[in-house]
DNA sequence: TCTGTGCGCTAAGTATACCAAGCATCTGCT
DNA sequence: AGCAGATGCTTGGTATACTTAGCGCACAGA
């Protein structure tokens, strides 16, 4: 597989281990420094770094936090959040608050939601 | 491998899949139905809900968007979010967004809100 | 020179995330 | 009764995330 090939594959990737290595020498670390840190292995890192592969959610989180970088703007980096929950309207709904509320139980969730639906005369 | 140790190897996982699972039923959606929105098999879906696997973070997304939900709780959810940047609770609060609803007069919001108090089991 | 210690990278293996096919059960229909 | 279609789950395999051992090169001292 030639390098261009490898560059096609990792597609999207490559920038997400461009971003890590310019966080990295910025801080300056060497490789085995940062994994270390990260507990993760410095070929594996150094894997990560040119794209080959695509880390997990909790390595990217163990890599941000060794690099004092908020694991979300990790995870944007990543391409893991961009997905358009534009943060106005949706955070206030109340249904979306009450099913995420984790102290209550599914069958409590429905009731509110039903009197709430009820309520505002939709369903 | 017992149950039990499939509980204690899954570890945290647990609550995710009971979250997901939680999230799905609320949405009325088979476990096939919304494996095909998300793209992903149903049989691992299954899995996932019963705590045998971790999913990566873009099935993590990919679910999310599926449930109508935000990534960021999913990460949240998922133990991958939680270390600095702890979600503050105002954006997803229900009696924050019981009090902001315009379509609910002051009576309706009192009663949901105490509703929710007792299913809470706060005064 | 040679020896040691740092660097990043390769090779080869293991662990696990994920999929396709199919099973067991239930419910409804005729 | 029997079939049809839905549900969630099991099995067995493939793809890929991740590790351990080790290579080759640079730059220090003795």
């Amino acid at each position: 597989m030639s390098d261009e090939e490898k560059e096609v594959a990792s597609g999207a990737w490559r920038s997400l281990g461009e971003f890590i290595r310019g966080q990295r020498e910025l801080a300056n670390l060497s490789m085995r420094q940062l994994a270390e840190i990260a507990k993760i292995s410095n070929p594996y890192l150094s894997q990560v770094e040119r794209g080959l592969y695509k880390p997990s959610a909790d390595v990217l989180k163990s890599i941000a936090n060794a690099l004092h970088i908020s694991a979300e703007s990790m995870y944007a980096q990543a391409g893991l959040l961009d997905d358009s929950e534009t943060r106005d309207e949706s955070h206030h709904g109340v249904e979306h608050a009450v099913k995420l509320d984790p102290r209550l139980s599914v069958d409590q969730k429905e009731a509110i939601i039903r009197i709430y639906r009820s309520f505002i005369g939709r369903e």
